[in-house]
DNA sequence: ACCTGAACACCGTTCAAGT
DNA sequence: ACCTGAACACCGTTCAAGT
């Protein structure tokens, strides 16, 4: 009966699935919905199709999640714009702060990717390319591979542009008077955290109790790194 | 008809279920099976219940996981021996060393620990007394709160005695001509992590290709965090 | 070659009901 | 007070069957 009326919509003629577009949405539900929304159903659903269509494009949900860790650091070697190590290196530190740093805002852009990344039980193609590129800004600024190697762990995470925040970042629920609240009734408790917090409150007011800049903290971290292995390097 | 026999085994007289009995026996799945055997049914089982009998004990099973990292970190109070700052403290990097040295001892343990605590909301109470007792032994060693509040930022989990292990650990499948063949095949791509291992390689034959010490890796990066905010404390 | 319906073996959880 | 049976709404996945 449809076929009769002129402004009828014609229907979208169907795109076929394929790995890209399966991954592609994957990383739209998650970075709208949260990695929790993430199931073979409801990506289905998103691509117009059914859960088990999925199967003939990728192997199972593992491969799903190792696809889209893929994907992110993908976009991390096109925000850095290849991973080339530059012919006039004249400051690793440098460049290798950049690098991380610009990693990280394609972290900041995808924030269940770090959960996810850290369960995987092998690397990506593209996190070795990354690495890769780690690698060879130290070894042009002078790092032995035995420096370059203590680097890598010791950057952990960092390397790829986040580190795992122990306290929740902050919750918009609750207001500053219950947080003033709670640090009163844990004072005697906690004296010397709940001294930290104040005099964190004290030197910007603006920032709720308890929160803090994290770009600020992860810049301070990352500092820490670089500074202690330019100490290695020029006791080497 | 089982009571006419003398040798049956009298039936265990039901002990009652109790929240420290659901979460020890949590814990324990967790050890022995992994964290993906932790199901409601099967930690029922365990304890001869039903799941459904679970839930007259803990909220759900984010309860049940709260309740096993406050097990966890409390077994880290027990290694340290309570959190009392020294009163003789001449040597606060050592007295942080050694504390953070021990968490790590309880989560080598319970290697699937980790994982969990970086999925938590928000910090249990014992994760909170921890910290306190960190961030006491910096205070009297002489940081500022504003310095304190860095350290803790700066060490990430690593206070904790874990950091996240980008590459696996070790696979103990591949053997390591499987390792040479697949580093031969990757030596024109991958040149300067190829190098790396093969250096690492050369200085420990005895490790496997591509297999770091995870202890050394793991000091070498806290001394350097160490060191750092030594750095910082002596500038202020 | 590509997609799907029906079905399976699992989850966590609710609720009314049992002792 | 403590435990449970039946049931629900979800998972990921298999497989034979459709076009």
């Amino acid at each position: 009966m449809s076929v009769a009326t002129q402004t009828e919509a014609v229907p979208e003629p169907r795109i076929p699935l394929s790995k890209e577009r399966v991954l592609r949405a994957a990383v739209g539900i998650a970075d709208e919905e949260g990695i929790e929304a993430l199931t073979m159903r409801h990506l289905a659903d998103e691509l117009g199709a059914e859960a088990m269509s999925l199967y003939y494009h990728v192997a199972n949900k593992e491969a799903i999640l190792d696809g889209v860790v893929e994907a992110v650091i993908e976009e991390i070697e096109e925000a850095v714009g290849g991973y080339e190590v530059p012919t006039d290196l004249d400051d690793w530190k440098a460049a290798l702060r950049e690098r991380i740093l610009l990693a990280r805002n394609v972290m900041l852009r995808h924030p269940w990717a770090p959960g996810i990344i850290e369960t995987r039980r092998t690397q990506s193609l593209a996190a070795v390319r990354y690495f890769e590129g780690l690698a060879g800004v130290l070894r042009e600024g002078g790092f032995s591979y035995d420096l370059i190697h203590h680097a890598m762990h010791a950057l952990g995470s960092r390397a790829l542009g986040f580190s795992q925040e122990l306290f929740e970042p902050d919750d918009p629920e609750s207001s500053d008077e219950d947080a003033t609240a709670m640090m009163e009734a844990m004072a005697d408790q906690f004296p010397y955290i709940i001294a930290m917090l104040g005099e964190i409150a004290h030197d910007d007011p603006d920032s709720t109790l308890g929160w803090c800049d994290d770009q600020i903290e992860f810049e301070f971290g990352l500092d820490l790194i670089l500074n202690g292995l330019e100490g290695h390097l020029e006791a080497s």
